[in-house]
RNA sequence: GGGCCUAUAGCUCAGUUGGUUUAGAGCGCACGCCUGAUAAGCGUGAGGUCGGUGGUUCAAAUCCACCUAGGCCCA
């Protein structure tokens, strides 16, 4: 049928008439051997010019020979093509009529939902319709008001200071899009946001700021101060968090310097206390002796400091093992000499060797690795220069020779003074005379005993040093502090007891070289950074003070924290192995903190004889006041306020005197599950928590500490952990290293919605990396997205649902294909959500657009939905689905894509609810033939990529341009060609093509130009086009749909 | 130094208890097509010695050990 003319009208130039005039003719060209495109089609057709424009459109006119720009290049030179070309309009010769413009029988889509996002713009006005219209406190209120089932994501509260980061940023819109997902499910999903005001950045921060000011203040008034602080950053944080569109009730969270909080901080402690786990212990500090004040971590700064350096000899009390009648020393090292009178044992490792050296007659034991160097400190004699070095460790040479090299050092002089190597252990338990303190002290393994310097065995001191409180704590050791809070020594420190001690210093050494225990020169002295006071700048002591603690041990808290672990959802479930690790290995809670900014330790002092008064009865009146007044009244009141009628358990005493230290701010959020879910009646145990790895030492722990004494059980059913952020390459990303990503300017370029998806998009389980590549690509994700709404959008504005759509069972196979799809995809999510890993839901959701719907199913049905007849069966039957495609869509992806989810919602043919929020997740069933439908497309569109391959080699060789102008030749054999055989029908509008024929053989596609003449209106080459009398210019499918 | 974790194409992710293809997808990239989804859409193609080394096994991206890099928390 080709070729074939309507004499009374010309309505196409056929092909083969058509030619460009002029140009050089050559011969066709065979690029390769290949038998199956020789099979396909060169004809015999004219020759055509080389570099021939590839179009000739209607009245185009263009100098023949003469390429577009386009086609310039090696790629075009030379390439001849197949087949002559085609007018893509139809040609029109001069005398003939105009054409009619089908254009405007064609039914695009038309839809008011942009393609363009504008979310940076578009973004606020939807937040401000969602809050004129409620919709997060109606979605509350609705599930409430069915009697749903509550899910309480309980907010880990940051702390209120300074800008939201990117980490606040993946934090908070996790938990949006699981607060949102179950609400969508129909439970009852409420947010309460909160923030940490209380603690010490914010209380160092108005410090400064007051700067002498502070001077004639009262503590009330600092706090006041304190609480402007936290109030200005909160409400700032809270605008920024809102901007992301995270759903909460952000008119009514909680703040933990609340009064009602502050309240219910000390109810929990009065539970606690009423339980017997809190005790009076001493931990050791920094301590600034010039400002009389404890000092934290963060208030002590490094500077470089000059301190004595001396080797001291301990007196064995016994003999050393295997060494019988022989008198032993060991030797150990400081620079604290003033920490000598605290000195209650001497440390050793396990695992390490050490040596015994005859030193006058007296066997002196030192680390074996750090001989040399303590020989070269205080028996350089021994050594001899030169020679081959012994085999020591060379950072031990250095440690001693002030870094001179290895080989100029010296060796041991006479091997023989080696008396006999021990392990490490076999120390254990030997005792010694202290050198001027009346008693006798334990050798005690500790693992932090390092070889880096000094000799291996370590002067332990409770009172005066993290480490050695922690294994004083191992060997029941007292945690002796001889020192008061100026520095001065008390009577326990003996006959140095009225002196400073730094002044002391060089009065102890004197005496230790006077009675002999001194090994090294009197004088040494090691220039080192040492920890100094952030406010005075002298150098600060490690003391340790009276605190408050809360018993891991009493009532088997630890053992029972570890089994609840354990009944604990952990996700991923390595988060169990964390904080079981540190549970099972943590000592007691110290929950007193040296501060001003924060909730008092509700504890008070007999006046009389000091004794303190531990009374749950007396700490929930001191909570009731600060229910009214707040934690100021504790300094404004007089304590009899709060004691009452209460009297010292000792001394019968009435008048008391507060205790002036804080509670550890871990303590205000480790309640928040009573002052926050329990005080707003959402229930104990909440259901999930969720915050960075980070809080597995933090919140997770101290709540689950507090609930655990207080409750008897783990605050949450669920903990979720999200990893860190880190930048393009791989660094974490920090304020500090300069390599930041701010949300303000993301949201500025991108939206709020990238940022939400880029959140969806990651796994957050490990750490998440943001750049703007990522973002890049993220952006082109929603626009797939978005542009894959707008087209289902734009084809159903003439869709009424309810009255057009068509039964599931009546769809067009292809239609109930992509309905499957549909189905399976909406399943998936649902389970990527019930799973909390979001990242699959975000790729299955690119997947089916950009792929299944997209490139396949969109570019199938769009030539139905264009062209046939506007109401007929066929064209409602894709729309049903499209329209079901677009419902779906949005809703399932409202919990993150909140905002277009929201925008598009509005554009739905008769939205069935007010908000995409309140229309929960779709039920959508897979079709009943789903899984033989999907067999069947998917061998069908295995067969595709053959013919496509094949029209794109028909491309190249310049043969074609749409794949319209293509007559497909499908060989195929066996159940394949049976399948062909009974899709035949189907298949040019499955293949996009004009016209397919089936011919038998191993599969492949042979192309070759469609026949017939181009309909102006459906753009396929049709053979019937010309027979309507009424649209003489279509094809026969076009006249119909326009009867 | 200790506890926990991560390491697959430029990017984001898949890869069931080790065995089916020559390790997949999307994006990006290259080259084309279309111009009735148009700051859109379609096609084809090039990209990976699965961080490294050693081991277990008939067989390892998948198990084990060590190493390297990175992250969080401690010290």
């Amino acid at each position: 049928m080709e070729g074939v003319e309507h004499p009374h009208r010309v309505a196409a130039v056929p092909r083969r008439l058509h030619q460009p005039a002029g140009g050089v003719e050559l011969p066709v060209a065979r690029e390769d051997g290949d038998p199956r495109r020789a099979g396909g089609a060169p004809r015999p057709g004219p020759p055509r010019p080389a570099l021939s424009p590839r179009r000739h459109r209607g009245q185009e006119t263009r100098l023949p020979g003469l390429p577009r720009a386009r086609n310039r290049g090696p790629a075009g030179r030379g390439l001849v093509d197949r087949f002559p070309r085609r007018c893509y309009k139809p040609c029109l010769s001069a005398g003939v009529r105009e054409p009619v413009d089908y254009k405007d029988t064609v039914n695009l889509p038309k839809t008011d939902f942009p393609m363009k996002a504008n979310l940076p713009q578009r973004e606020p006005e939807i937040l401000k319709d969602w809050e004129e219209r409620q919709i997060f406190a109606r979605l509350v209120e609705q599930a409430r008001a069915r009697g749903a089932k509550p899910f309480v994501l309980h907010d880990g509260p940051p702390y209120a200071n300074g800008d939201i980061h990117m980490g606040h940023a993946l934090n908070k819109i996790l938990k949006d899009v699981i607060v949102k997902i179950h609400a969508m499910q129909g439970e009852v999903s409420d947010y309460v946001p909160g923030w940490d005001c209380h603690g010490l950045p914010i209380e160092k921060k108005v410090d400064q700021e007051l700067g002498a000011r502070k001077r004639e203040m009262t503590r009330a008034q600092i706090i006041l101060e304190c609480r402007r602080y936290a109030a200005k950053w909160a409400a700032r944080q809270r605008e920024g968090f809102k901007r992301l569109g995270i759903f909460g009730r952000w008119d009514e969270p909680y703040m933990t310097m609340a009064k009602g909080y502050e309240a219910d901080i000390i109810r929990v402690l009065a539970d606690a206390a009423e339980a017997g786990f809190l005790y009076r212990g001493k931990k050791p500090v920094y301590w600034c002796v010039t400002d009389r004040t404890a000092l934290a971590e963060a208030e002590v700064e490094y500077e470089d400091h000059t301190s004595p350096s001396i080797h001291v000899a301990f007196d064995l009390a016994g003999e050393l093992p295997r060494l019988p009648g022989r008198k032993a020393r060991l030797v150990i090292w400081t620079t604290t000499p003033w920490t000598l009178p605290a000195n209650l044992a001497v440390a050793a490792h396990p695992d390490l060797s050490y040596v015994a050296y005859d030193l006058g007659g007296v066997a002196h034991v030192v680390a074996k690795d750090l001989l040399v160097p303590f020989l070269a400190a205080c028996a350089p004699g021994e050594l001899a220069v030169g020679g081959a070095p012994v085999p020591h460790s060379p950072p031990a040479h250095e440690a001693a020779t002030g870094g001179a090299p290895v080989g100029l050092v010296a060796h041991l002089a006479d091997p023989a003074r080696i008396l006999g190597y021990f392990e490490g252990k076999e120390l254990e338990g030997l005792s010694y005379q202290h050198p001027f303190m009346p008693r006798r002290c334990p050798v005690i393994l500790g693992a932090h005993v390092t070889l880096e310097a000094g000799t291996g065995l370590v002067h332990t001191a409770p009172g005066h040093g993290q480490e050695d409180y922690e294994v004083g704590l191992k060997y029941g050791l007292a945690i002796l502090n001889p020192v008061d809070g100026a520095g001065v020594f008390t009577a326990e420190a003996g006959k140095y007891a009225g002196r400073k001690i730094f002044e002391a210093n060089a009065a102890i050494v004197a005496d230790l070289h006077a009675s002999g225990h001194l090994l090294s020169d009197p004088r040494a002295t090691l220039r080192h950074s040492y920890p100094h006071c952030w406010r005075c700048h002298q150098p600060v002591v490690f003391r340790a003070t009276d605190q408050w603690f809360l018993s891991l041990e009493h009532a088997g808290l630890r053992g029972r924290t570890l089994e609840e672990i354990d009944r604990v959802r952990w996700i991923p479930r390595w988060g169990r192995d964390r904080i079981y690790n540190m549970i099972e290995n943590r000592p007691d809670w110290c929950l007193s903190r040296q501060r001003t900014w924060g909730v008092p330790v509700p504890v008070f002092y007999c006046e009389g004889c000091g004794e303190p008064l531990v009374d749950p009865t007396v700490m929930r009146r001191v909570a009731d006041v600060f229910g009214e007044a707040g934690i100021e009244a504790w300094y404004e009141r007089p304590a009899s306020d709060f004691t009452g009628d209460a009297a010292c358990a000792k001394c019968g005493g009435t008048a008391f005197r507060r205790e002036q230290d804080i509670l550890d701010v871990w303590w205000d959020s480790g309640s928040s599950w009573a002052a926050v879910a329990e005080r707003r009646g959402m229930g104990f145990p909440v259901d999930l928590y969720l915050e960075g790895s980070d809080q597995h030492r933090g919140w997770f722990h101290s709540s689950l500490l507090a609930a655990m004494a207080t409750r008897g059980r783990a605050p949450y059913r669920a903990v979720l952990t999200h990893g860190f952020l880190l930048d393009a390459r791989g660094k974490a990303m920090s304020k500090s290293a300069g390599n930041g990503i701010e949300p303000e300017a993301v949201i500025k370029r991108y939206g709020a919605e990238i940022l939400r998806l880029w959140v969806a998009a990651s796994d957050y389980r490990d750490d998440v990396t943001l750049s703007e590549q990522i973002l890049t690509g993220l952006a082109e994700g929603y626009r797939k997205i978005r542009n894959t709404v707008r087209w289902a959008l734009g084809n159903l504005a003439d869709f009424e649902p309810g009255k057009d759509d068509v039964p599931v069972a009546e769809l067009e196979p292809i239609d109930r294909w992509a309905l499957a799809r549909l189905a399976a995809w909406v399943a998936k999510v649902k389970q990527a959500y019930a799973d909390y890993e979001f990242h699959v839901a975000y790729h299955a959701t690119i997947q089916l657009c950009a792929v299944e719907l997209s490139a396949l199913y969109f570019d199938i049905v769009k030539d139905r939905l264009y062209t046939s007849r506007r109401d007929g069966r066929p064209r409602r039957s894709a729309q049903t689905v499209l329209h079901a495609v677009a419902g779906d869509l949005l809703r399932m992806l409202a919990p993150v894509l909140s905002f277009t989810a929201s925008e598009a919602w509005d554009d739905l043919p008769n939205p069935p609810a007010e908000s995409v929020f309140f229309a929960g997740f779709p039920e959508r069933p897979r079709p009943a033939d789903a899984g033989a439908l999907e067999e069947r497309y998917a061998r069908l569109f295995a067969v595709r990529e053959v013919v496509q391959k094949a029209l794109e080699g028909a491309r190249q060789r310049k043969e074609i341009g749409s794949g319209l102008e293509a007559m497909v030749t499908v060989r195929a054999e066996g159940e394949t060609r049976a399948l062909l055989e009974s899709a035949r029908a189907e298949l040019p509008a499955l293949l996009i093509v004009s016209k397919v024929a089936l011919a038998d053989g191993p599969l492949a596609a042979e192309v070759a130009p469609a026949p017939g003449v181009k309909c102006p209106r459906c753009w396929v080459f049709a053979e019937d086009v010309g027979r309507s009398a009424a649209h003489p210019q279509l094809c026969g499918k076009c006249a119909a749909a326009l009867a």
